[in-house]
DNA sequence: CTAAAATGTGAATAATTACTCATATTTTAT
DNA sequence: ATAAAATATGAGTAATTATTCACATTTTAG
């Protein structure tokens, strides 16, 4: 009795062999990144962690910086999304308002893989090559809320401004995950970003 | 005609002939990062700079860190100088000429060699062995004077305020050295990082 | 002057590691 | 069933580089 054929025609290796392949080389570096630090981030490692051959690792990314920028771009992508839900609903208009909320998408964000980040950030040989993806969106986003909330702002003062905002935030989670996580346990690193931005915004 | 015995002894050679080969390694390492970046950094590259043998690094520098750890040291010792010699005539009292001097002693202080301190701080693996210097030092000049200044702030609040303020500082000047030195050409950084640290620590 | 101490030399070593390639296995389409 | 295409393998290559060491030169002290 020949079967009928199957009504999904048989997954495609090209498509689901190799994706599978691929998933598991990104999480395990991810793993190593994570666990071991970069020191211990070889593709050969790599490779193992994954189940996979080295020349497997090969065939899907061209070297081993590629496989950073992977999984920079796809830990970028995590945190802009969890970033913009936070800022979706927008009720509140007063500037202290507006700015605890962009502080606390910041945060939301950097907890999503708080491990990966610093390592992609602070222990990658040329992180600003990592940076490319979270930073620029972020202050894109930045301008856009600030230009609405402060009309005042020359363009010249706005490149100034969203400098400031940007890198102080960025500037202060980063120190709390490395130096004090209490203060982001607490909330208290929240609370003093958003008094020390909203003190700063409500005298331009 | 037999020559005086000099007065002054021979210098000795241990002294003398082996510092200055230390100070050409030193030299040419510093020459190297910031010409060249931590990439380039071998210690074989630094030797050839320095007209002196591989062998004769080793014997000055047990190994590659420990010449790193010596050219941070110098460094910040340099920095830290120059930001005591801004903070001693300190004659206002107002919290804001306050801290328009702390900012003022911080930018002074990252001129002494700006590309040095860039690779020193964000190239080198393991960077965060070359802040002790710096940072421990600045964290407690600043908690002096902010204990001088605003004695109404608690024990707990005031690790938190140090924290905020010391980060603030360096991430800032960190970013605009890397990526807008335009504002600190102008002055603007300056003032705008009076201006912030001001009204937050006012609100105190 | 001379021996010991200090300093200098640089070819060689040893370890690491990114990356290749010849070959094997699996899947697909007919 | 079968050939072509896709995927997987992993021992091997090649380049880099921190560090050593056996030996040479210079300096010092007596």
């Amino acid at each position: 009795m020949p079967s009928q054929p199957p009504a999904t025609p048989r997954k495609r290796p090209q498509q689901e062999r190799s994706q599978v392949t691929v998933q598991a080389i990104l999480t395990a570096a991810a793993h190593i990144l994570t666990e071991a630090g970069y020191d211990h981030f070889t593709t050969n490692k790599v490779a193992e962690r994954a189940g996979v051959s080295i020349g497997s690792l090969y065939q899907y990314f061209p070297n081993k910086a590629s496989l950073l920028l992977a999984l920079a771009e796809h830990h970028a992508d995590q945190m802009m999304q969890l970033a913009k839900d936070h800022l979706e609903t927008t009720g509140d208009r007063s500037i202290p308002e507006v700015i605890r909320q962009i502080v606390a998408a910041a945060v939301a964000a950097h907890a999503v893989n708080p491990k990966l980040h610093l390592v992609l950030h602070e222990q990658v040989p040329h992180s600003e090559v990592m940076r490319q993806f979270d930073q620029a969106k972020m202050e894109n986003l930045l301008r856009s809320f600030l230009v609405q909330q402060c009309d005042q702002l020359q363009p010249k003062n706005l490149d100034l401004t969203v400098f400031m905002v940007e890198r102080t935030i960025r500037a202060l989670i980063h120190g709390a995950m490395t130096e004090h996580p209490e203060f982001l346990q607490t909330g208290e690193l929240d609370q003093e970003l958003t008094a020390l931005l909203s003190a700063y915004l409500l005298k331009k």
